[in-house]
DNA sequence: CTAAAACCTGTGAGCTACTCACAGGTCAAA
DNA sequence: TTTGACCTGTGAGTAGCTCACAGGTTTTAG
């Protein structure tokens, strides 16, 4: 019972503490019911979304405890989205360069490496690029 | 002589093939010269522009071998370029879905899980979205 | 009934591109 | 000469899976 999703993800969610399906005492065999079958598809969910594991098993626990998790979902969610947008703008800034050194490039000879450039085409790019996919 | 990278990236960088000093016979110290600085240098932007570590390695074999790898580097550069885009849209429409959601849940109690949600605000998240943040 | 195919188990490694920790050798300044 | 700053190689850790392996179980076909 995957559900679309691989079983070595769920195993691995399993080892992770996410599920926590009981286990067949004949054969060790691990039974997963609808509401592992519900905590993997949240947790899918929230993956798709953004959220880390450790977000992910917090929010779980917290659902576990009774208490709503709802309003820390919605704290991570927007933080989420800021960083997204983030993401994009950077993205935006590194494509515009691309785009600049395309065309820049269309002047510019192939050249062999002559033994003091090896590709002028990159080393030509400059300007500072600010890290190009992390945390900041 | 990191040049503002990391030692530890150098040596990595070294460890990997794409910088090879000479040694100092009398400590095993390594020696870059400026070929390798060059290199370093070249791998540095390489890699803010998306570059992997193969695809660089790969410019510096062809740049070793007195081939000109410029013809190929445009290349990968226009597949990374188009990469970019794609990421780009991705994290568009996430973002898009994201304001959308949020807005949705103005409206939404929190709502302590009750056995058969988890948190609404997730679970009630739907339509496929397109993996992440990964390769199609 | 049996043999092969299919699925389950835990453990451990591999992916990317570093980064950091550790133990020990080397070297320059005070 | 001692202290501190550097250098060395090796190995582990990061995130989130994914895959390989060896062995046990269960289902299915004949």
């Amino acid at each position: 019972m995957g559900a679309g999703v691989n079983p070595d993800t769920v195993r691995f969610y399993t080892r992770e503490g996410l599920l926590k399906p009981a286990r067949n005492p004949d054969n060790n065999y691990q039974l997963y019911d609808a509401e592992d079958l519900r905590r993997l598809r949240f947790a899918r969910k929230a993956r798709q979304l953004g959220f880390s594991l450790p977000e992910i098993r917090q929010i779980l626990e917290q659902a576990e405890d009774d208490h709503s998790p709802c309003p820390m979902v919605r704290d991570v969610f927007q933080q989420r989205l800021a960083e997204v947008e983030r993401e994009i703008a950077e993205l935006q800034q590194l494509r515009n360069r691309m785009n600049a050194a395309l065309s820049a490039w269309q002047d510019m000879p192939d050249g062999t490496p002559d033994g003091h450039t090896i590709c002028q085409l990159i080393e030509h790019w400059d300007e500072a690029v600010p890290e190009t996919g992390k945390k900041e």
